[in-house]
DNA sequence: TGTTGATTTGAATCGTGATTCACTCCTTGC
DNA sequence: GCAAGGAGTGAATCACGATTCAAATCAACA
């Protein structure tokens, strides 16, 4: 019986299909799922386009794989920032509205990916269970703000998702793969409009300030 | 010199263009831009792949066309139904929420193509210009609404930008291919949540009422 | 009716990238 | 060193619809 795989041989295997994930993370950072061809992810880890599919079943697991790590990761950084703001629920939504926009204005091409791009059915699924789980949070802090009484009464998930929406419109303009690099300034403006915009949506019962 | 293109030969062309960019139209609204293979496209004229290349350079260039035409359909309406308005901003803005939700909720299938189905960048660059029509109707009233201060200050673009984003994100989960049918009551309690939400976030001085 | 050119046809070709698979190259355990 | 599989390779194949184009057909006019 020669050759059984070892723990070195699984190790290894799983440092390597990491690396195509990795690799197609890369890719689609820079430019977008369109560029993370099994070519080039192959290409990127010096391996072969066959070897990629020991890995993994079809290009479409993959970006799948990808996208669901590239937006845990942004669903859970929003996640941490609403439960560090206070308990206030008009802080909470204002958190999560802060962070999502300044995260998509900094890594544009990320965002372009995660919330516009043009993607196959099977990624698509991701981005609707991604694009929920930011409503989910924004119902939840909303219900919340409607208990209190900091938000005038509605529909909690429809509000929810206008808000998403409200947010993704004002942004896209500006995340575009073709629009031009804006400045800070113009960020920080556009992130404040989208807030008090929401904020009276929601009927906040102080302005909170500009600024 | 025999054989000269006549009137008859021209209008039959014309309508034979014509035809082909009905049926594109059909096809669209019936299962969407990805349907409108040259190959549907020229059978439901009887006509055959190749003739369609004699009236237009490429099926995205078909495509456009149809996009625009249907697009500038909707547009017109809109533009009509806010004419028609009162003068008041908060009236006439409303008008537009109603009636691009309404038509949206009624030819879902079409609405789904217009606005969120994947696209070539041909296409996708018609949307474009579509989107930006609305935005800029809605720019104009807010900044009416601004000048007569039915609204509360706010930079008029980003205001429609966010409408129009709200209002798209609160309409796709009920247009979606797959979603199931929805009654009238639930889009009528769809449009005039959304209608609330927007006159919230302008700012509008009086509630407008429910219904 | 014959001639000329416009129009139509649809099978063959293209383009693009995912996917396969027969073959070679490694690793392991003896 | 060597046999038994596991892994890696990349050229060939496949999928799929857009696009082409040589041949056939049709329309106008003398």
């Amino acid at each position: 019986m020669p050759y059984r795989p070892t723990a070195l041989t699984r190790q290894n295997a799983l440092d390597k299909r990491d690396g195509f994930l990795r690799a197609a993370r890369g890719l689609v950072a820079a430019d977008g799922f369109k560029a993370a061809t099994v070519a080039a992810i192959a290409a990127r880890c010096q391996a072969s386009v066959g070897s990629v599919y020991s890995y993994f079943d079809s290009r479409d697991r993959l970006l799948a794989e990808v996208f669901r790590s590239a937006a845990s990761h942004e669903i859970d950084l929003v996640r941490a920032a609403v439960a560090d703001a206070g308990q206030q629920a008009s802080e909470r939504i204002g958190e999560l509205i802060r962070i999502f926009s300044g995260r998509a204005l900094h890594g544009r091409r990320m965002a372009w990916a995660l919330l516009f791009e043009p993607v196959s059915p099977v990624v698509e699924a991701e981005r609707l269970v991604y694009r929920s789980s930011y409503t989910d949070i924004g119902e939840q802090i909303i219900r919340d703000g409607l208990a209190s009484g900091d938000f005038v009464p509605q529909d909690a998930r429809l509000a929810s998702s206008a808000v998403m929406g409200a947010v993704s419109e004002a942004l896209v303009g500006w995340i575009r793969p073709d629009s031009a690099e804006p400045s800070e300034i113009e960020l920080e403006c556009v992130m404040e409009g989208i807030r008090s915009f929401c904020f009276r949506a929601l009927g906040v019962s102080y302005a909170g300030g500009i600024r």
